[in-house]
DNA sequence: CTACCAAATTTGTGATCACATTTTAGTAGC
DNA sequence: GCTACTAAAATGTGATCACAAATTTGGTAG
């Protein structure tokens, strides 16, 4: 587990060290580096950080309010193990607030914009033929969320943030182990959708990759 | 402020002094104790509440990280201020969501759920004849959330219940400005559709109910 | 009476400590 | 070889302390 903390964005800066911990540990969920049911010590953290277990507790405390973590009964901090239930009721959270969120965006999409969700895609599609399960993650995040963003949202995108750190250490389970070469690839449709102004078309493009993509989990395997 | 913590759960047990603070203060912001703008220190909460300065730092970040909470760029905890951007972002997050949790506990209404909020109902009508503001917000608040809750649903509730403690300041001021006597009541609308079994017609009433209701605020007032 | 500045106080952050509870190891018994 | 029990180690929680940064205060100059 030593490496699984090594951080990603380049001299980034931090106000604080509890939020470098914060985006240390939540890059790592978010990277498949913590297995579902794995147990999290404040100590241990604290240590691999090198920091007092103080910033990590506020850390760990906060993720746990956006169920990326979990509190076991005993007070243990633990990655979330995914039951039906919860990955159903993600997923259509997630086809609410994603198809908001890309409605919110719509008008915002200039050709700038488009050109530079089509480069994104082509790191997807790029990724799936490699098999490269680390830049598939990565390049799907960075396209979702570009998207998003443009629609400057504030509030609902912090929401969806939260459910996909919910589904990552499963995704990448599965990855791990199917492989990502049977997934499915809608983004060409959202970004045909996207040209053509269809807020109809790109809410039902989103919900397909979506409910796709979470699908295909949940038939591989759900422990 | 001596007054705004008193807890209304009587005998409730927590596991730690760090939950108590924290649904101690979540209850204050919803019963409207907070104004917007208003500054919390750590230090002046934990005498108040007769602990150590560190479960309320704990319940705070907790706060904070679901968005009832606002970390000033001085790294000091406010009550958050609401803008027209926010409020709409948020109304647009609670239609997507309650529509969707409502959908989600359409198939578990019973004629004995019914009866349930028919009775609830009558409680927030009773407080709106009565002008009660302290009444009306808390019947409001069962007759949505035991609806929502019927679905059982996890996640998606949770997110459901940060949206509400982002309005719950604002939402207070206003009353405490305008009263209640204005507010429609779409309840009756939204009963009639979960008796009929009309997914379309519920979706519909919960968002004339979520987009009048925020909208009279924006209306009367945005600070 | 107002604007400004420096001293004093207050505040958030991070570290360390104490303690009760939980987890882990090791051993004895079957 | 496996389970039941106990002792040791590790863990989460809450309290206290130190310190730098921010806020408030008090007094002075205009």
């Amino acid at each position: 587990m030593n490496m699984a903390l090594e951080f990603n964005h380049p001299q980034e800066e931090f106000r604080t060290t509890q939020e470098r911990v914060y985006f240390q540990v939540r890059d790592a969920i978010l990277r498949g580096k913590f297995l579902p049911g794995h147990a999290i010590t404040i100590r241990g953290l604290a240590a691999e950080l090198d920091c007092s277990p103080m910033p990590v507790r506020e850390a760990l405390r906060r993720l746990t309010s956006e169920r990326a973590l979990e509190l076991s009964d005993t007070r243990r901090v633990t990655v979330p193990t995914m039951t039906p239930e919860k990955l159903d009721e993600i997923c259509a959270a997630r086809v609410a607030l994603e198809c908001q969120a890309a409605e919110q965006a719509l008008p915002f999409v200039q050709e700038e914009e488009l050109q530079q969700l089509r480069a994104l895609d082509a790191r997807v599609t790029a990724a799936l033929e490699q098999k490269d399960i680390e830049q598939y993650v990565t390049a799907n995040l960075d396209f979702h969320f570009t998207l998003y963003r443009m629609g400057r949202p504030h509030i609902i995108l912090s929401l969806i943030e939260s459910l996909w750190l919910q589904t990552a250490p499963l995704q990448h389970l599965v990855f791990q182990r199917f492989g990502v070469q049977e997934l499915p690839d809608r983004h060409e449709d959202l970004l045909d959708a996207i040209a053509d102004r269809s807020v109809e078309r790109v809410r039902r493009a989103i919900r397909q990759d979506i409910e796709e993509g979470l699908g295909s989990i949940s038939a591989e395997e759900l422990l």
